[in-house]
DNA sequence: TTGTACGCGTTATCAT
DNA sequence: ATGATAACGCGTACAA
């Protein structure tokens, strides 16, 4: 049996309360038992039960995080480097207010739902982090339902978006830039590879991409829009059909790095050189990036920062300073590599 | 207030223990009532709280995940997608047998410690995976001198090897396959560029090497072998001094994916056309690996299965199913891709 | 300022 | 087969 309140308590001649008032730092307790009561602590090794702890607390200092859905193989969510870099900025912050993390992965959309309910209603953890965002999510609902604390890194659907805390890039704002950064290069023919659909960031993208050739008057072929879950097939079944076309590209507006990873080599293995023949942006700035083959010109969108942010707002929430519903946007910034060059008009 | 299994008696009109009997499924308990207080749980939305269950209970069916220390930026642990796929086969076989996931990823040694004495000692979980290992490493002296079920990812450190769970593959082994594999392609000269050289794992790696040479009688000179821990700075500053030898190396082995493509980063930026006049091969099959200029050839090491098994043996262990220390080997392959091809002799 | 006594929600040990 | 009751370890009114 480990070490009770009790057992410092009679070792150091007080009652338990006062040890668990030493522990909390009340200012009622005398220096001098303080002192006296911290260094039995410190003999006899106490640690506080943690279950204990949170069952008379009804609190349990630690955050819950939700990954996206993730097949075993080939989907390539899980795959995505991003993830790890969001969970350390959350872990990053967390640590700093002494917070732990849960993490749950599930494999399905039920037992991803089980889980959150687990969580919840288990009170096992006191706020939850949501790592994607879809349409119609019946864990969105359960949370905003029971009025739990959590946000979400990315951008809530539409309809909701208002009573949800968020952390996002402004997908709109920057990917109107990069479509302008092809335009300035002299680019017409640009051809959009993104992520599943159904994903709001997704969505976000197409719709700056497709809203800035609106503007210049540029009309987007059907066949120029691709949506794709897998990283390899994806990219080769996308390039083959691109290169298919009577009118090709001359730039390809890719909504994640991972994904231009595969099309850098589709593109490679058909023999399109890039830049000289087809140009590619892309998103995320992965570590990986600039070690591509021509390294990537990428948007920037400060991972790290999105996850801290995402634990400041969390820790905000359940500590209830600031309740409203607010939404945190991280800012973003285009490095330009060299997977684009001004277009070179052929004669 | 939550419901609880007071209400749930109180509804269904039996006692307390009752209820909990039910949600344990005791045999001795009739199908009839069973069935009447399933229903009143399912009714009032019943759902059993994690710490009052875990106090009572003196288990939390929890396992903790330690992840190696990972500074803020540069240093390249944490950026490795190598342990968002270890996690994910964690993840996979805990979930399966009802384990959550607590995870820790301290910032300085001191962090971590703690944070391992949180859990532990905290009874936060039953049972705990480093994802790491190292020489005379605090925390692991710590569990085992409570011997707490642990397992280690990787090969523990000679001294304490046989008393240690753990999972690995036959570095060693694989090392000495690769390395035979270079030479059967032609190569003498061939320099090793490793990660942090404390690592058991590099450790390992550099053994089967420099043993399989010495056993064909190539001496390796000093300035072949080299240690990094930082992707683009390391790869690109062992580049340079590796060229600048009278005698330059004709392919090298370096240890680990993430490794190498800042290698071959380096070797393309300096003219070097890979493999026509430098070999590289490496460890992991990373996602990235086939997607690198040109494809990387590396050992398949089969993370996830890492993972799983990791996960499996702490499960053992907390159950008290087969209690002895041993050791589980995951197998390994060797993926042969475009960076490496039989050596050409240059008149 | 410190001690007493009860509650947090569950499980386990006795009874019945 | 079911019920009453005592832990599990800690926090906190309330009392002193």
């Amino acid at each position: 049996m480990a070490i009770t309140i009790k057992d410092i308590a009679r070792e150091a001649k007080v009652a338990p309360s006062t040890v668990s008032r030493v522990i909390a730092d009340n200012p009622k307790i005398t220096e001098k038992t303080k002192k006296k009561v911290r260094k039995v602590m410190e003999q006899m090794g106490y640690y506080p039960n943690f279950h204990a702890r949170n069952l008379a607390n009804r609190a349990t200092k630690s955050i819950g995080i939700v990954m996206p859905i993730s097949a075993r193989k080939g989907n390539n969510t899980f795959q995505n480097p991003f993830f790890q870099d969001v969970i350390k900025g959350i872990s990053s912050f967390a640590h700093s207010e002494d917070y732990s993390l849960y993490i749950t992965t599930g494999e399905t959309d039920e037992e991803i739902y089980s889980d959150v309910m687990k969580m919840v209603k288990g009170k096992r953890v006191d706020g939850i982090i949501l790592l994607y965002s879809r349409e119609s999510d019946p864990v969105l609902e359960f949370l905003t339902d029971n009025s739990f604390p959590f946000v979400l890194v990315g951008k809530p659907p539409e309809d909701v978006r208002k009573n949800i805390t968020y952390v996002d890039n402004d997908n709109y704002a920057v990917s109107r830039e990069l479509t302008q950064f092809l335009l300035s290069l002299g680019h017409e023919r640009i051809a959009f590879i993104g992520g599943h659909e159904k994903l709001i960031v997704t969505k976000n993208r197409l719709a700056g991409f497709l809203d800035t050739l609106a503007l210049s008057k540029i009309s987007v072929p059907a066949e120029y829009v691709k949506h794709t879950d897998f990283i390899m097939d994806g990219g080769k079944k996308s390039i083959s059909e691109l290169l298919a076309l009577k009118v090709p590209p001359t730039a390809i507006f890719v909504t994640d790095d991972v994904l231009a990873l595969g099309i850098l080599n589709a593109l490679h293995e058909k023999g399109i050189s890039v830049p000289d023949e087809m140009n590619v942006v892309s998103f995320n700035n992965l570590f990986f990036s600039e070690f591509t083959s021509p390294p990537l010109t990428t948007v920037e969108v400060n991972i790290y920062q999105l996850g801290y942010e995402a634990a400041r707002s969390v820790v905000e929430l359940i500590e209830e300073r600031g309740n409203s519903p607010k939404c945190i946007t991280v800012p973003t910034e285009i490095v330009v590599r060299k997977t684009t060059e001004p277009l070179m008009i052929k004669i």
